[in-house]
DNA sequence: GGTGAAATCCCTCATCG
DNA sequence: CGATGAGGGATTTCACC
């Protein structure tokens, strides 16, 4: 699909702000509020834009504490990765799980209170699924954290 | 502060979608929509929820390739620091910039088209502030990708 | 893409449990 | 604190040009 300056405005836009009204997007993008309408449904409606979701912050959450955990694994049994995702999946704080390069190399982003929550976290995992190495890195502090694609 | 569980229902609703109307948003949690809208202006003006965003689909626009940079550097003189932190925030394509514990110093979180992409984004890093040594490793799948705190 | 009109929703207030 | 009802105003949505 392709997008033209307009849908690339919209966009930048509700990546900023989702909840403005169609009056003030279209002032932004330069367009009426029902032109502009049309646009984001389009946009809704291929895909481009997945969804709309309310940020919440995590310190007044409690769960002040961010961690990657690096997992490595040598093992070549098929119904491992299955056995993985679905744990990861399923287990609450592990906000991203990605795959890597390299020689079956995952990276988890979890949030947790405190180093007791990620204690509990990583017993919760290494029960559900056997994992021959990992090592925790923590969050000290959040330079940048964005959820905005550049476009 | 502290939230009691309709607080936590409203906002695991929002998380997930921000664009229902508190009609909805008020039957899910057992509430009246009033009642509902009170709680979440509270939530809004606390801080507990910070925005609402529309997420836009990284492939869909041409970001497929996502890229951890693990930065080491051993000058920690304050100079090098902010003019780390201004070029990565200003650097289109870094999502997330997290000092960490440990012997990585820093991990940066990216989204580029490709391989050029990355390349350009890393010129455009060094080019702006000296590192000492970066390794890079990119994302083969998104097993798990979450914006939503579990509370 | 624009215009306008209908349906819906948001926000506020006031009152009562 | 929450429910209900009601009002004005804004917004979304859907006709048609």
């Amino acid at each position: 699909m392709t997008f033209d300056a307009i849908d690339v405005k919209i966009m930048n836009a509700l990546q900023r702000d989702a909840g403005q009204s169609l009056e003030t997007l279209g002032a932004d993008v330069g367009l009426s509020r029902n032109a502009c309408w049309r646009r984001v449904k389009a946009l809704e409606e291929s895909g481009a834009i997945t969804s709309r979701v309310a940020l919440v912050d995590a310190k007044a959450v409690g769960l002040g504490l961010m961690v990657f955990m690096q997992v490595r694994t040598h093992s070549h049994d098929p119904g491992w990765q299955d056995k993985f995702n679905r744990a990861t999946r399923v287990i609450p704080g592990i906000l991203s799980v990605y795959r890597m390069t390299g020689d079956l190399d995952y990276l988890i982003r979890a949030r947790v209170p405190d180093m007791d929550g990620y204690d509990a976290l990583y017993q919760q995992l290494i029960e559900q699924v056997p994992i021959a190495d990992v090592s925790a890195s923590f969050v000290m502090e959040e330079i940048k954290d964005s959820t905005a694609l550049p476009l």
